[in-house]
DNA sequence: CTATTAGATGTTTTT
DNA sequence: CATCTAATAG
């Protein structure tokens, strides 16, 4: 049933165990590997897509296809480092999305999408949507609509189920389903505006990828590509992910699946472990190959997280054994409060940073990006450098949006939604008078060609008071340089020139905003082209504060700081886990259904495993419970629920003395006296 | 119609 | 504590 591997002198197989080497050498069919947590399932799959290369396949004639933008980076990479260095070409290969984004780039016309179109991010969507609301006249009522951010994250969930939005209301958002025909009437009225603006979000890439996979004459031809489809974390698709795989298998030959459903955390976007569970079903002749030797961490560490795993409500026996020796007992700390918690975690990272592990050997993981707020002023207070990855929004800041619209423009000056913005931005500028000009742009739409900001600018200008207008002047003839041949660098700094002082007019701390520009420009001007550009930035935003400002200082040593999502696939010497207490990890939100809290209990798992050799797992004994407001409001937090008296057992207990808290006169507990003395004096 | 301000409100995770 | 909304002053 299984065909041996040829070479066992195989330098590519020689570093395999004989699991790893069965899946790598597996012929035709499809293939599931079934690949606990540590486990080598990157290498396995690298590897596999070497030796098909040996094996006479073309490399483009691979497709590697993964969930998220870290691991697509990290496997093309690895793979092209296992080709060598004789190997000049690229490898095809990325996440669902980008792909989509260039098959339907390369199919627009089939599609009946100009080969312009320019895609949506998740906060453009939103706004979108925000916009249909209003004209629709759904902003009042005498019960509240939902919001925008609510409208998209429906939307979105909606489409990428695949099922009825009836069932999609009541199972993850009863509180709204009565709102069920204004909201299949607003989600319409969504698809049909895209289409009118040429623009797709981010579910179109997957939606219009699969019409062109279903397509009778395309869709073979796709199919035809290539020769064999790797699929990355296959217990993160969802339905539309999966259908499109099926499609592009149609002979169900060449494709090779990977994954863990005990790593399963992304049902928000509507995967579901399911789908690798019932991969026979989907694939008949599949072969299974399951990895269960971990290579990644010490016993201890696995004892643990087999135990979490143990208590899942349908847990498939998944016990992780360690291939390395030793190892210490996981430390499980109590601290008095999230404020202590931050301390510690400072203490505990320098310590063992003292002990020889550097700084970007460990990692502080948490389930939401604000749990790290706390620890992030301390850390800044101590000059320890560090890196979040996860949970920041610098794309979603007001400023950078006007800055990327405007550069929209520049690239298409029929970016209706990018002027609608744009102009709200010059001062006596509001919604109404957005609109109107708005309107008239539409109307100017068929009338010329040679779409020149200028022209369009004509339309608008004489809705605006004559100063207003003066104002925006060099903007204008900076947007027009769009159409000229000005090199990338010279037209972004040009536009950022121009907007500049709209900006800092516009916002109340405008002066501070101006330097996050210049972050943005320069990453621009790197470019090759705008529009490349323009479209990365939706597919591929910057995941963290350092990937464009190389801050001189981090180049050297940094501490990570990652939400258990982003952190996903990667590995550390040390990991400290932030705020396991019930409420914050499994956080409240999910716990309204049985299937939320199995997921929580899979991040947690997945959190656990990323160690390689030290796990300190942090409990915050009391939160509260609006950590924003300075009211005294707090809970006494239980644990979380999933460290059970049994998983306690296996880890080494601390409680940080209450004692030496409050003896501990650190700045931020100074910091906190002040701020509320001063706060009573403002009154 | 826009700008300003007071008041309410609601907080995950990613492409 | 932002951030969004509704109400009001200009």
């Amino acid at each position: 049933m299984f065909p041996v591997g040829p070479a066992s002198c195989d330098d590519l197989l020689e570093d395999l165990n004989d699991e790893q080497r069965l899946a790598v050498t597996q012929e035709d069919g499809p293939l599931l590997v079934l690949a606990g947590a540590g486990t080598g399932k990157t290498q396995t799959l690298t590897t596999r897509f070497a030796w098909l290369v040996r094996e006479g396949v073309a490399p483009e004639r691979i497709v590697l296809v993964t969930f998220t933008r870290r691991a697509a980076r990290e496997m093309l990479a690895r793979a092209k480092t296992l080709l060598g260095p004789g190997f000049q070409g690229e490898l095809r290969g990325g996440t669902f999305h980008s792909l989509g984004y260039a098959l339907i780039r390369a199919h627009a016309g089939a599609l009946g999408l100009s080969v312009r179109f320019g895609v949506l991010d998740a906060a453009d969507a939103a706004d979108l949507l925000d916009l249909l609301r209003e004209e629709r006249g759904l902003a009042e009522g005498e019960r509240r609509f939902p919001r925008k951010e609510a409208l998209a994250s429906m939307y979105s969930r909606w489409v990428n189920a695949q099922r009825p939005l009836s069932e999609v209301l009541v199972e993850s958002y009863p509180a709204h389903e009565h709102y069920l025909e204004p909201l299949a009437d607003l989600f319409r009225a969504y698809g049909e505006r895209k289409r009118e603006l040429g623009r797709v979000d981010l579910d179109d890439l997957l939606l219009y990828w699969r019409a062109l996979a279903r397509h009778e004459v395309i869709g073979p031809r796709l199919g035809a590509m290539f020769e064999h489809v790797l699929v990355d974390e296959y217990q993160d698709l969802n339905a539309l992910q999966v259908e499109i795989v099926r499609l592009l298998r149609r002979d169900q030959r060449g494709l090779t699946v990977v994954g863990d459903d005990a790593q399963a955390i992304y049902g928000f976007r509507a995967a579901s472990p399911e789908h690798i569970l019932r991969f026979g079903d989907d694939f008949p002749d599949a072969t299974l190959v399951t990895l269960t030797r971990n290579y990644r961490s010490t016993q201890p560490i696995l004892d643990l997280a087999n135990e979490v795993w143990a208590g899942a409500a349908r847990s498939y026996p998944k016990e992780l054994c360690a291939e390395r020796d030793g190892g210490v007992a996981p430390q499980l700390v109590y601290n008095l409060d999230q404020a202590q918690q931050a301390t510690e975690v400072c203490q505990r990272v320098l310590a063992l940073h003292e002990e020889g592990v550097p700084l970007r050997e460990q990692a502080v993981l948490m389930r939401a990006g604000w749990h790290s707020n706390e620890l992030e002023l301390e850390l800044a207070r101590r000059n320890v450098p560090f890196v979040k990855y996860g949970g920041i929004g610098y794309l979603e800041a007001a400023h950078i949006k006007d800055l990327i619209c405007a550069l929209r423009i520049a690239d298409n000056p029929q970016d209706q939604l990018s002027w609608f913005r744009l102009v709200r931005l010059i001062p006596g500028v509001g919604s109404v008078t957005a609109r109107r000009a708005l309107d008239a742009l539409q109307l100017d739409t068929l009338s010329e060609n040679g779409a020149l900001a200028d022209r369009w600018w004509r339309n608008v200008e004489p809705l605006l008071k004559p100063p207003s207008a003066q104002a925006c002047a060099p903007l204008i003839r900076a947007l027009n340089l769009g159409s000229a041949r000005v090199p990338v660098t010279e037209l972004v700094t040009r536009v950022k020139e121009a907007i500049t002082p709209l900006i800092k007019a516009h916002y109340a701390d405008g002066l501070t905003r101006l330097r996050d520009l210049d972050v943005l420009t320069n990453a621009a001007a790197r470019a090759s082209t705008l529009d490349a550009f323009l479209a990365e930035l939706a597919l591929d935003p910057p995941s963290s504060s350092a990937d464009y400002a190389r801050d001189p200082q981090l180049d050297d040593d940094y501490l990570i700081l990652s939400t258990v999502h982003s952190a996903k696939g990667l590995e550390w010497d040390a990991v400290h886990i932030l705020s396991a207490s019930d409420g914050l990890f499994p956080s409240d939100m999910a716990l309204s259904s049985p299937e939320g809290l199995e997921e929580e209990r899979r991040l947690f798992y997945v959190a656990l495993t990323r160690a390689r050799r030290t796990l300190t797992i942090h409990v915050p004994v009391r939160y509260y419970h609006q950590p924003t407001s300075r009211s005294d409001q707090h809970g006494y937090g239980k644990p979380s629920r999933f460290l059970t008296e049994q998983a306690e057992a296996l880890c080494e207990r601390h409680t940080v003395s209450f004692d030496r808290g409050s003896e501990l006169v650190t700045a931020s507990t100074t910091a906190e006296v002040v701020t509320v003395d001063l706060n009573g004096l403002w009154r």
